[in-house]
DNA sequence: GACCAGGCACATC
DNA sequence: GATGTGCATGGT
């Protein structure tokens, strides 16, 4: 495995970022795949068309995703959020500043820290550091932070510590999961992890 | 057949 | 405020 441009989140809108985001909570992304391309295929795939959808039809195009009904309940929570603060539109929603987001986003049933953070930083372009089992499990394995650092307290560390380039932060955090994919999923100690940090600005280099 | 995967809400203590 | 449990699929 090399370490270089992980080419995260690969999607063709932001609205399929922001599904993507609610559809991978605790599924494998492969899953996640065949739900958007179920609804690509369908031309659903906008906040308009999947605002119309029968709660009971969206769920069903999303089963593959597992715990599709839960699914279909926050995709539905978010877009009556869109639609009701930004009339539906990810552009209007990208203007507001970004705690007021974050502060939004996390009042949307579904939507966590993690959600939260993946929406405004892949689908909004927004310097939030997106946390994840993996981003802990590295930090932690290096001794850079207690085991069980909240989850505010990790994403603060990488924001004190990096320049507020939503690219770096989207570059750095593939990089942890690459990492923690790799070296730290089964080992207890690992010694022969490549990441070195350099959290003065410059993303380790693969 | 168990375990995991790019979490979260809710109940309970 | 910490901990446990349900959600549910597809891959290994």
């Amino acid at each position: 495995m090399r370490f270089g441009p992980q080419h995260w989140w690969p999607a063709r809108t932001r609205f399929e970022v922001v599904v993507g985001a609610i559809l991978t909570q605790n599924t494998a992304w492969s899953n996640v795949e065949r739900a958007l391309a179920a609804l690509r295929g369908r031309r659903l795939l906008t906040a308009a068309r999947l605002s119309e959808l029968p709660p009971g039809r969206l769920a069903g195009l999303i089963r593959s995703s597992g715990t599709f009904r839960v699914k279909a309940r926050r995709l539905r929570a978010f877009l009556a959020y869109l639609n009701g603060r930004y009339q539906g539109s990810l552009d209007r929603m990208s203007r507001a500043p970004l705690e007021a987001l974050r502060r939004e986003l996390l009042a949307v049933p579904g939507i966590g820290p993690e959600t939260a953070d993946s929406i405004l930083l892949y689908a909004l372009g927004r310097p939030a550091f997106v946390v994840d089992a993996y981003t802990r499990r590295v930090l932690s394995r290096h001794r850079l932070l207690p085991h069980d650092a909240g989850y505010q307290e990790v994403r603060a560390f990488f924001e004190r510590h990096l320049p507020s380039d939503p690219r770096l932060f989207n570059e750095y955090h593939a990089l942890l999961v690459a990492v923690g994919k790799a070296y730290c999923r089964s080992r207890p100690h690992c010694g022969e992890c490549p990441l070195r940090f350099d959290l003065r600005g410059r993303p380790p280099r693969g």
